[in-house]
DNA sequence: TGTACATCAGTGAACGCGCGTTCACTGATGTAC
DNA sequence: TGTACATCAGTGAACGCGCGTTCACTGATGTAC
């Protein structure tokens, strides 16, 4: 299964003395063009990025070490564009509740408007994702702190009730499931989405309130 | 990355004369263990396959058109068996809300069980789903059926509320999310199971039932 | 009871493909004198 | 101002691999006569 060729790979003109680093700035951004282009994280091959490019494959490797190495930076990137997307729903809203809720918000649009690399961070399998790019990184990162923080404050000031990881989990399940299954299931008949995101988050933060 | 090999394929003895169809299900099931035993769905190629049931790979032409069709009817297998528990899950408890939390229970398990079969159904791609295990399977199966039906009841005897699709779409979102990322991020630092389960559950239907 | 023969259940060898990666190299560019 | 030279930014060709799939075949097994 090919991907209808882009255009036929013009060379690039080589970089200027000094300029080298260039390449691995064009790289990257081919990486992650592909990536949203064919949906396909098998199509980002090292031949496919270097093609886009307009270079050889061995060039790739003046820059990173491995195949690996250059998922990884591409992975890091979307998920430093994450957690700055959550740090400022968070920020914008002095109430906690309106900050879960924008956050929720957040989270899901993030994920539908980058529908690979969530899919890569996310939802696939713990072997397959870039050496490097592990579990530790979520639970220590600051998108995931944020919800924990809101979370304790919102059970502080009596707006939620339990335990504060056990909710975040509950929110974060929540919020993850629906993304995950409007990008998995892109055929299946959904209603309209916006209603839909609504009446979750107003589910879950209503059942996680005392009564 | 190759997967330790188990044995060296014992030739397994020939079927006799009008047994052929025996191949067939000796190679389902070893499509089923190998996607169980590697947790890889990439590791089930047809070569894996012939070489684990003791026979070569042109063989596996004799009893299915191609590749695809071979894990279709993995996939056809687990999902049966998917709707079965679910079914069960509802049958047992005449109260709906009583057997919503039985189906979500019983949802989770199962894909807690069967992490490689859920995630080719419920995580992969819509274009790497066998063709002909597609999305309209989902919606028209007899699980997501029992789920509205459920979701039906419990509004109609004023235990929930709301619209019946968009609750059961919220339920089923939640309760997949959960499940998909314990498969996804087995290293994460979870809390007990259990009562994340059970947490989650109560919180979400607390959360659609009425004020 | 014996034998020719059709059929069934497979086999063996090969095809072309795209992949990650390595290796020895080339040729433009800037710098030292 | 001119030139030898080191360095930098790449290239070209090849490696070995596993994959899905095809093709012509073989040899055991049952059946008809």
């Amino acid at each position: 299964m090919t991907v209808p060729t882009a255009t036929p790979s013009p060379r690039r003109t080589r970089a200027r003395r000094g300029e080298g680093e260039k390449l691995r700035e064009q790289i990257l951004e081919a990486a992650e063009r592909l990536l949203v282009r064919t949906g396909d994280e098998d199509a980002v091959s090292i031949r496919a990025v270097a093609d886009a490019v307009g270079v050889t494959p061995p060039s790739i490797y003046l820059h990173f070490a491995d195949k690996n190495e250059l998922l990884f930076a591409v992975c890091e990137k979307h998920f430093s564009r994450f957690n700055e997307v959550l740090a400022e729903a968070q920020a914008a809203h002095p109430d906690p509740l309106d900050a879960l809720f924008a956050m929720g918000r957040g989270y899901i649009r993030f994920g539908l408007e980058n529908p690979e690399p969530y899919r890569i961070m996310f939802m696939g399998k713990a072997a397959a994702l870039p050496r490097g790019f592990r579990q530790e990184r979520i639970m220590t990162s600051a998108g995931f702190g944020y919800l924990v923080a809101t979370v304790t404050r919102a059970i502080e000031s009596g707006e939620l009730e339990g335990d504060p990881l056990m909710v975040a989990l509950g929110l974060w399940a929540s919020v993850h499931g629906l993304t995950s299954l409007l990008i998995s299931k892109p055929d299946f008949d959904w209603p309209d989405r916006q209603p839909l995101i609504e009446h979750l988050l107003q589910a879950l933060i209503t059942g996680l309130a005392p009564r």
